[in-house]
RNA sequence: GCGAAAGUGGCGGAACUGGCAGACGCGCUGGACUUAGGAUCCAGUAGGUUCACUCCUAUAGGGGUUCAAGUCCCCUCUUUCGCACCA
């Protein structure tokens, strides 16, 4: 009687491969689903946050089977970057070696979870039959005009000779060798996902996305109106052109705000090397961490140039300083400062003794500059602005852009926050960027039949200071595919969020030779109609992902404007009120827990803990109460197999007799209640047996259906599967107290065995192995997720009493046990006469009474004078 | 600092459009049972009050709307997350 969950586990996951269930058909007649989940960095073990994601994945993928779906829920491996090429160089071996055994072993885990997943399609990206196709799509992407080269300033170490990304500098230095981090300015390669700002704000076109998603990626894009206005430099007719949101306050303007890093700064850098205090300032902050840098914390220091810049608008002649506070790479890198009204320019002008000039009052024009505390910021009316004056500032603000506009002096524009995606990686286990640089032709793609640039085995990681690619001369020397003389490939790799911005649409074609993926299939499955992952990639890889969707669609590739059709952030599994890792100490080993208690523990366990989107604090007592629920279910339906065989049996002569239900093929539809397994018919219940029911088996049958109806509505319509599941613990509850099935009559066998018969269609998505189990002991031929969803009768849900409340002022008095169609007067003379109402009704005088049919009447009174 | 979300028993969480607050599970208390098992079964479990019936107080705190508020509105506090000189 003991449940065996090793045993049966075993069983299922055997029974699932042999018949290759998980296979999705491509072109399938019925209406296709594509379940997606983050896949996995092959770390060699799956965590419990793997687990969580996955079991989510699962549940959605079996409940869609069963609804009549031809479903893909697909996996692969995201083997690319540092990480694997960092284990490989402290267990000295190669990465090409560690990450094959990591999959091997990370496969043997997923097995052992019994997820149901269709790995002939499965993808790693670490694969040259993968990574040859993300450097074809880098190279029409290079044709649309969408890659690019551009020198920017890089965290740089010395001695290792290469970038760090900004999580790799600590403290000024390099976090390998110790030694300090210097500013270097670099050609990288980007991706112009700028051009696609504007459309990546709109979200019109995914089904349902976390507000909170969408929130954060807009505030990324971080879109401003506004102009641009060119201001000259003096004696001079160099423009420097700068970008401000608020052109009411241009004749505000008392300096300008350039950064070391703006290429006339530069200029002069190289023109007076004497100038001490210009060459050591700008050095001092072109080194600063680009972090702390930026920080608003960071106090406001500058060096003045020694030049003006001219205020097209009034001809106005102002200091041009050097600060640290002005980013190059937004808008055009150069800031007309108007202290007054910038808080930011204020401060800055306070501390070097820079004029101010107020140029907009507010509404009873009280502003002074002597009192001036802080800057103005707030809309109001213009002063000191030659013919804008007592205009309102706001709408100024299209007035002077469009003056400034006719004059040529600028034009009104938009800037994003958002920077191109710079894609270059100083690292060896990453694609290759398919280029080549030759002395005489430039920078030349390499042809598509020369594709894939395979990343060299040969190299010995770790063994160089530098990008180990350049110490490949066989790889590294080629000829120029346009004049065929001596060159030298890129030996950039590219960022593995290129990788996974695209594995998506693979999945649909995982083994195409010929291209990335054939666009019927793309058509046919995509897009991914759940996808599910951690909330921390909000605004890299699911933006990312949006950006080459978008670049595919206008290749003609795919068909819609986004790759994601839902999205499912899930929580984190926490443990002491942390995220798990090694180096807290704090882990939970998922296999561990599958040997001890099994597969579909963990997932209930995991399911039920909370909604999936909210963090799950781990606890050991509550998964042993997830394995208790399994064995309680486990033992009621073995235990009692006989009468439910014989009332299935009941079931199926009745139904003999009755019109069997239109057979369903795939009817999916949240709406429409039907499968094949469907409820006894109906002559069951109107029979002169049923008449005999005891309240007992009413209630169970009332149970069964209600059971089914809150599990369709938690787990398929709003997704929380932790209250599905609750409702099925509650049934259970309700079966096991039946204490003895001996005394039923045929009709009472039938619901009997029905109350217990859905059970297993019910944990399905969550416990599929013991579900399985069960299903079959009953007799069942065929698998579950062949069985279709269970189906409830409302008229089993009709019950022969129901329940008033009677409140007097808000306040519960009594209660009502009546007909379900007792007419509100009825229930208003009747609530009068419950005794606890009289006393409450005592000294006061009746308002009104408002009857809420099925749920209460409501008594409203005022106290007697 | 700005923005967003959230605060419900000892704990995880229910309560979908305002309508019996605390479903379900964990833990705890008492009991039964014994193949002594990460058992199982039964009863109880927000706080206070009462022998009991009853009653009172409770959804971060304070106001408000309503016959009725965890749910709607206003203010305050706390926590979490995101952004953090973006001109």
């Amino acid at each position: 009687m003991d449940y065996t969950f090793t045993e049966i586990e075993r069983k299922w996951q055997k029974i699932w491969q042999e018949r290759r269930i998980a296979k999705a058909q491509d072109f399938s007649e019925k209406p296709k689903y594509y379940v997606l989940s983050m896949f996995p960095y092959p770390s060699g073990v799956l965590h419990i946050g793997h687990a969580s994601n996955y079991a989510i994945g699962d549940a959605i993928t079996r409940l869609k089977l069963m609804e009549g779906y031809n479903v893909l829920q697909p996996m692969g491996y995201d083997s690319f970057g540092m990480p694997a090429e960092n284990y490989a160089i402290t267990h000295n071996s190669h990465p090409r070696i560690t990450t094959e055994e990591h999959i091997v072993n990370m496969r043997q885990q997923f097995d052992g979870m019994g997820f149901f997943l269709d790995w002939e399609r499965e993808v790693s990206t670490c694969r040259p039959d993968y990574y040859h196709w993300g450097q074809y799509i880098f190279k029409k992407m290079y044709e649309q005009g969408l890659v690019y080269r551009k020198k920017s300033f890089q965290n740089w170490c010395e001695t290792c000779k290469t970038v760090l990304a900004n999580e790799q500098v600590e403290d000024d230095c390099c976090w390998r060798c110790g030694s300090e981090v210097i500013q270097k300015e670099m050609d990288q390669w980007y991706f112009r996902i700028t051009d696609y700002a504007e459309e990546l704000l709109d979200f019109s076109h995914v089904i349902e996305w976390p507000e909170r998603v969408m929130t954060m990626q807009k505030y990324w894009i971080g879109k401003s109106e506004g102009a641009r206005i060119d201001f000259t430099l003096e004696n001079s007719s160099q423009k420097i052109p700068i970008f401000t949101t608020r052109p009411d306050t241009i004749f505000g303007v008392t300096f300008m705000a350039l950064p070391p890093e703006h290429p006339l700064v530069q200029t002069w850098l190289a023109q007076e090397p004497d100038n001490a205090e210009l060459q050591s300032f700008c050095k001092k902050v072109m080194n600063e961490d680009k972090l702390l840098r930026s920080s608003a914390e960071s106090l406001k220091e500058g060096v003045f140039s020694g030049r003006y810049a001219i205020n097209p608008l009034n001809g106005a002649k102002v200091q041009i300083w050097i600060t640290n506070y002005v980013l190059m790479d937004y808008g055009t890198g150069a800031v007309m400062a108007v202290p007054a009204h910038d808080q930011r320019d204020f401060d800055f002008a306070r501390k070097y003794d820079i004029p101010i000039q107020i140029v907009i009052q507010n509404l009873d024009k009280s502003l002074k500059l002597e009192e001036l505390t802080e800057a103005y910021i707030e809309p109001g009316i213009i002063c000191n602005s030659a013919h804008f004056d007592d205009q309102d500032s706001e709408a100024a603000q299209g007035e002077i852009t469009r003056w400034v506009q006719e004059k040529g002096w600028g034009e009104a524009t938009i800037t994003y926050r958002l920077r191109d995606w710079g894609i270059s990686r100083q690292r060896y286990w990453g694609n290759p960027i398919p280029m080549i640089h030759c002395p005489k032709c430039g920078i030349v793609p390499v042809p598509d039949e020369d594709l894939p640039v395979l990343l060299p085995d040969e190299v010995q990681v770790g063994q160089t200071t530098s990008n180990p690619l350049l110490s490949v001369p066989d790889w590294l020397n080629v000829k120029c595919p346009v004049c065929g003389e001596d060159a030298q490939r890129e030996t950039d790799t590219m960022d593995t969020f290129v990788d996974s911005s695209w594995y998506y649409a693979r999945y649909a074609d995982a083994h195409n030779q010929d291209l990335p993926f054939d666009p019927a299939k793309a058509e046919y499955w995509l897009p991914v109609d759940q996808y599910i992952g951690g909330i921390e990639h909000a605004c890299m890889h699911l933006l990312y992902a949006r950006f080459i969707y978008k670049f595919m669609r206008d290749m003609g590739w795919v068909k819609g404007n986004e790759p994601f059709a839902r999205l499912l952030t899930q929580g984190m599994v926490l443990k002491d009120g942390a995220k798990m890792s090694k180096s807290k100490g704090n882990t939970v080993d998922p296999q561990y827990i599958v040997d001890r208690f099994g597969s579909d523990t963990l997932r209930v366990y995991l399911l039920f803990a909370s909604p999936p989107e909210k963090d799950v604090e781990w606890n050991d007592e509550a998964l042993m109460g997830a394995f208790r629920f399994l064995s309680r279910t486990y033992r009621l339906i073995k235990g009692n197999l006989t009468a439910i065989q014989q009332g299935l049996q009941v079931r199926e002569e009745s139904e003999e007799l009755s019109p069997k239900p239109v057979a369903q093929d795939a009817v999916p539809a949240e709406s429409a209640p039907v499968a094949q397994d469907a409820v006894p018919a109906e002559d069951l219940h109107s029979s002169k047996e049923s008449a005999k029911l005891s309240p007992e088996l009413k209630n169970l049958r009332f149970s069964t259906h209600h059971c089914i109806q809150r599990w369709r509505e938690d787990s398929l319509i709003r997704m929380q599967y932790n209250t599905a599941i609750a409702a099925v613990m509650e049934h259970l509850n309700h079966c096991t107290a039946l204490k003895s099935t001996e005394d039923l009559n045929p009709a009472e066998l039938s619901i009997y065995a029905q109350a217990c018969s859905i059970i297993p269609q019910l944990l399905y998505p969550f416990a599929p192995h013991i579900a399985e189990e069960l299903w079959q002991m009953m007799g069942h031929p065929n698998l579950l997720h062949e069985s279709g969803l269970p189906i409830y009768e409302e008229k089993y849900l009709a019950q022969d009493t129901v329940t008033y409340v009677i409140q007097v002022n808000g306040k519960i008095r009594g209660k009502l046990e009546v007909a379900p169609d007792t007419a509100a007067g009825v229930l208003q003379e009747l609530a009068l006469k419950v005794e606890n109402v009289i006393r409450a009704l005592e000294g006061f005088e009746l308002k009104k009474i408002i009857v809420i049919p099925g749920k209460m009447v409501s008594i409203a009174a005022k106290p007697q004078n």
